[in-house]
DNA sequence: TTCTTTTTTCAGCTTCATTTAAGGAGATTA
DNA sequence: TAATCTCCTTAAATGAAGCTGAAAAAAGAA
């Protein structure tokens, strides 16, 4: 996560750097309007912290340019103005979020991350190995390649994904991905595992299904040498 | 635009949404937390509008829940706690904006468009592959040609455009396009996706509508070789 | 009104996920 | 050892989900 500072205050500026690069982030600085739109345009940030009270070009011009230039990234403007107006104005150029300064490190973290949930496209998927299960698409994915499953091959992949190292009896199964109105028997269970196994092969994967005697199944990945 | 309130205080919730239906956005009132999260997660709405102090259920559980529930709706959060650990409280339970009453109407305004606009409401041109929907003229573009959409045709590929590479249940697409109360049926979206289709290849795109058995529909790109 | 466009309805068709069923392989038990 | 049980595999049957074209109904435009 690649997040850009454009502030001229030095010293705050190299502190939120510090705190930011503590927590993971890869931080860039720019001390001034626009070289801060410059880099800003680059694109390749995941989030814009934006000072509004800045020499030369403010804070709410460089929104306003960033967004102008169908620049789509989140901007969370920071500043010691804290009147109405400003937060209006900030908003209405192109900011996400506005919080004032003095900001509390926890407050601005939460911050960060909300903005930052929103834009990692709420990929939700489940991995294991070298395998993952995208629960919105319903794709299995194993590097390059992909396979789609059908709605019982997903419910049952879910499942095992969901337990992990744990067992599965078929009965849970059935009942789960099945329902318990349902008169499916156990072989259903048995011929959906041949389909996952066919396709978790298909795209080169590394996890196997295996079947446990009577207990019934559970996911391991095959170590290779 | 779609908005759901979530608000026990019958008066403040009333006059919110006559403010913002004023302005044009389709809104709908929960008055418990309860009722709210399960109106949310239908999944049709563009924003939520979430009061933190209710009985019951409160915004900070409404938000958790809903957001457990793999439901990505922005979360405008609004409330007369206005300390520092409630707002990072909020933040992490899910919301995107944290609003302290009482709160300028302008205000309000910008942080719903703030949030809106990331929601893909501002834009003017959807556009995915060689192909683009221009939301003024309801125009389908690809390169020289154009074909025009009717309107519900528009809404339906709009969405399909705005979920991208997601994937859409006809029951969302009904609640979306024909709203929750008629008596639209399945077989609706099936007609339209099949003029979409036709409309689609008139104009030499090489966007494909998927139909995904039991999960709906989506979008891809085919690739010319 | 009449003409055009959009939306809804419906029936028949296609397709493919799911179910069913039967035979085989390997483990377990008597 | 045979008899039995559990799991695996395959292939065909089935049925529900999705598609299509045509016509009726509704909504708009002229």
């Amino acid at each position: 996560m690649k997040i850009l500072i454009i502030e001229d205050e030095k010293m705050l500026a190299d502190s939120l750097r510090d705190m930011l690069e503590a927590k993971g982030f890869e931080v860039e600085v720019a001390y001034d309007g626009e070289t801060g739109e410059e880099f800003a345009e680059l694109g390749i940030y995941d989030l814009l912290i934006l000072d509004v009270m800045m020499p030369k070009m403010d804070g709410y011009e460089v929104a306003r340019t960033v967004r102008a230039r169908r620049c789509a990234t989140p901007i969370l403007m920071l500043t010691a103005r804290s009147g109405l107006e400003d937060r209006v104005e900030g908003l209405n150029a192109g900011a996400d979020y506005y919080l004032t300064k003095p900001f509390d490190s926890r407050e601005l973290m939460a911050c960060i991350n909300a903005l930052l949930r929103r834009q990692g496209g709420q990929v939700d998927e489940l991995t294991y190995g070298n395998t993952s299960l995208d629960l919105s698409s319903g794709m299995l994915i194993c590097g390059e390649k992909k396979v789609r499953l059908s709605s019982r091959e997903f419910d049952v992949m879910r499942l095992l994904l969901q337990y992990r190292d744990r067992n599965l009896s078929k009965e849970v199964l059935l009942s789960r991905v099945w329902g318990l109105e349902s008169n499916a028997v156990e072989n259903h269970v048995e011929v959906y595992v041949g389909f996952l196994r066919k396709k978790l092969q298909s795209i080169g994967s590394n996890v196997r299904i295996e079947a446990v005697r009577r207990l019934g199944y559970h996911l391991e990945v095959t170590e290779e040498c």
